[in-house]
DNA sequence: CGGCCTATTGAATTTCTTCAAATAGTGTGG
DNA sequence: CCACACTATTTGAAGAAATTCAATAGGCCG
């Protein structure tokens, strides 16, 4: 059987619909994030088929991927940059519920809506699959439904580490978690951990810990002032104490 | 192919491998949940075979089912009852991540571990498949892969709905956000919502909603006072003001 | 250099928790 | 069937944690 790509109209973002896949045959087997993606399930010749699915999707900075009861037309793996997923309350209250960085995928839903607004933190480049193709790929590919299985268990599992965060931690509980699952996954993804990054601001950080900007602030200052932690720059963390940070993680 | 039930041990619960599979042909076209669960879709035959690899599992009335970091046998829907699933922190304080109802499935896990305590709410009836054979289920029926793919990430969701609960909500919208959801799934499950059970003590409710079981009471008082609600019994509830609670659970 | 945005700090307030006590419900043995 | 004990729930008062409101400091860009 050949597979053929579901044409589902125009997608969100500025760039989105590149056609890598047809211009360069062998494209997803030298993909970044191949290993880590749900395809990593799939041989090489499963691979050259669902090569001719894909398309290639940038977005700038801030900018929307979807918005949550949009349409669910497609879902993604990042293959560079993170994005934030968030749910708002009708008054503008906003629970951030994860960020999806590279090898991740977003945007399958159980219907036919998005669940979640999903915007990029930075510039991010994404591969994206019609979600018409998902059921065909599905039975064409057994394999690949057990990754996205596997995968979606796997969001599961941290969404209730996530509830058990925001349901029975203090503010240095949250932030000090927060840090430590900033620095395994900067690790995971061979980044720099030493001097570490923060890609978002303070109003993320506080929406994802469910707190305020000023309470993650004056956290932040306290694990400071405790020697725990030093913020060379705003979006810049060196952890000092990383034994007292675990230890304050774990509760 | 015939699929035959992989033998993995004894189970936990005291009355878990009872075999009424092998005794009733058929069992499983009649079983209560069946269009609800993860089976459903099945047709009759693969259904014929799927019924030769599960066993039946009894839990009283607070009786654990397995708990956090236990390896992951089984997995399991539920035929009667109602379990809490929760998670603990070194020192005790709890998060209930959810309640699992008939037709829900549990116990699936990314990892070789469950990560996270399931115990009976009620006296529970469960039907119980071993995880060996879940990766021959999902090759033989890919549609059940698709199946348990889509009930996944259902609860992917309830979790992110959640999340925004624990994180953004106060007292008394969190109380009426779980208030709705036990009615609508009562009303999903064609049980009576006017006197509204609660098949969880107040403990249960503040672990759910992060909060302290003070709390939870002074905000049932509230409610109450407000005649929004009124509780004939501490385990009952009845609405008397649907709109305004459906006003607050919205925040 | 000035303006703008983000982050930090301070003070007052609110919400929720903690600790303590009273009440209601449930089950048991006499 | 009742008294008693035990547990769950409710209520009250005091305290703590986080929020809100307000002001200041630090970066970044034109």
């Amino acid at each position: 059987m050949n597979l053929t790509r579901a044409d589902d109209g125009p997608s969100p973002g500025l760039n989105c619909g590149r056609r890598n896949s047809s211009s360069s045959v062998g494209f997803c087997r030298k993909c970044a994030v191949q290993t880590r993606a749900f395809c990593a399930a799939l041989d090489d010749a499963a691979l050259a088929q669902l090569e001719q699915l894909h398309t290639i999707c940038d977005l700038a900075d801030e900018e929307n991927l979807f918005t949550e009861g949009d349409p669910a037309a497609a879902f993604f793996t990042v293959l560079k940059g993170a994005l934030r997923l968030s749910k708002s309350l009708p008054d503008g209250r906003r629970q951030i519920t994860g960020f999806a960085l590279p090898g991740e995928f977003i945007g399958l839903a159980a219907e036919q809506l998005y669940v979640h607004n999903a915007d990029a933190l930075t510039d991010v480049s994404l591969c994206r699959f019609s979600i018409l193709d998902l059921e065909r790929i599905g039975e064409e590919f057994p394999k690949m439904n057990s990754r996205l299985l596997a995968m979606t268990n796997s969001s599961l599992s941290l969404a209730q580490d996530h509830m058990l965060l925001l349901g029975r931690m203090n503010a240095l509980e949250k932030t000090a978690n927060f840090l430590c699952g900033l620095i395994d996954r900067a690790a995971a993804a061979d980044q720099p951990t030493d001097p570490l990054a923060l890609p978002m601001c303070r109003a993320d950080i506080a929406d994802y810990l469910g707190l305020t900007i000023e309470t993650v602030s004056r956290t932040f200052t306290r694990l400071k002032v405790d020697k725990i932690i030093s913020l060379p720059e705003h979006n810049r963390v060196r952890v000092n104490d990383t034994a007292a940070l675990l230890r304050l993680a774990e509760g």
